[in-house]
DNA sequence: ATTATCTATAGATCTATAGATAATGC
DNA sequence: ATTATCTATAGATCTATAGATAATGC
């Protein structure tokens, strides 16, 4: 009779010990990151939240540049990817006669319900997003995961408003994207501003305002 | 006959070199807090830039925190008084009919030409304000230096918007206050991703068209 | 045999303070 | 006599690496 235990398949294998070390600490840096930046946080706070020592952070990420970036590229082709779908979808749908309102939708509303329904970890990743995107390097970071989807959702835009000048495009999309980060950076200023009438991590009353509201402002800027 | 240079008034009085020195720390200070954020910035980086040694930071400061809210608040009173002013000089102007529009040209353009026409400093105050907006500590010191300004603003926009829910008003004040923190941070992302069309220090620009199309977004949340 | 994880530690900062020096002020 | 500024330094981190140990894998 064979010893207990042995010859057994071992409760993990290797591979999955190491992606499952590598998303906790992917998880542990994202939801520090986005409480305290890139240099409010260090390896061992990453470490000491995971419950593994410093030097694991080392190994599997070498430097907290690298892990930064890490943290940011692991769901930016998600989110990056399916509102791409959503616009061209819709751009499928609207043929040719786009309307800047369904064009903020599929941008919008796709992005705040990824985060939504994602929970925690994905809304850490909105409030990491929102905290970068105004930083000088994060918004490098925001070139290169999400020009392509931005580039796509101003090429609707100018069909849907032919008349209009690059510049107001384009100032446009920077209000539209300013009020976008500030939602997902859930600081509780709306909390308190309002007395409790509105809620920081109410992504649905966002979602029912956001678009309209800003296709509204896109309007308004002719001539 | 008296020796050279004795008896004469000092070139600067104990009180002009304190005042002296120590608004070149809080500029030093606003300015690589802007870029870096609290934590990427060390008090020898200040002491550094001004060209001075860092133990007098401590002398005139204590701490890295308290410096921080000394930078936030130096300028603080400025903005928010003028803007306080211009909304209360709206108010009067407008008697019982004030529009959406008038008072946020009141609140935001006014806003805008103090950091322009301010100057360097005074556009790295707005950039530091925005970088400082998107984080949870940042948002605290919001509350306390603006949330009068704010609350008078919002007073405003429900007497144009009588019928609106407070979640309405509140939430359209939160997507204007995100899109001007997102033009006060000049990232340089939108110069990048227009192609040269957009520069983001162009705060006329910005000015040309927010209050017009934050109003057009308000008008639009009916029902 | 390879990979995951930990121990120990070097070297570089960083904050903050105590105490010395050099100016201004009455 | 008081205040502005500098010198020297303690003590606390922090990053990063070298090398040991303990698992899994063929």
């Amino acid at each position: 009779m064979m010893p207990k235990n042995s010859k057994k398949r071992p409760v993990r294998s290797k591979a999955e010990q190491r992606a499952e070390s590598i998303e906790q600490i992917l998880d542990a840096a994202e939801y520090l990151f986005s409480q305290h930046g890139l240099h409010g946080v260090t390896l061992r706070d990453v470490a000491k939240r995971v419950g593994i020592h410093t030097t694991l952070v080392h190994y599997y990420f070498q430097d907290k540049q690298n892990l930064f970036e890490k943290v940011f590229a692991r769901r930016a082709g998600t989110t990056s990817g399916r509102r791409m779908a959503a616009l061209e979808a819709y751009e499928a749908k609207a043929g040719n006669k786009p309307t800047v309102e369904g064009a903020l939708h599929a941008f919008l509303d796709t992005d705040l319900d990824l985060y939504y329904e994602g929970g925690e970890n994905w809304m850490n990743y909105a409030a990491f997003c929102a905290r970068v995107s105004n930083t000088p390097e994060g918004a490098e970071l925001m070139d290169v995961h999400f020009d392509p989807v931005v580039l796509k959702l101003v090429g609707i835009l100018k069909r849907a408003l032919p008349d209009y000048t690059e510049e107001d495009i384009f100032w446009g999309y920077s209000f539209v994207s300013g009020a976008l980060m500030n939602s997902l950076a859930r600081t509780g200023r709306i909390d308190r501003l309002s007395g409790g009438a509105c809620h920081s991590d109410d992504f649905p009353a966002v979602k029912k305002r956001i678009a309209r509201f800003m296709a509204a402002g896109f309007l308004s800027l002719k001539d």
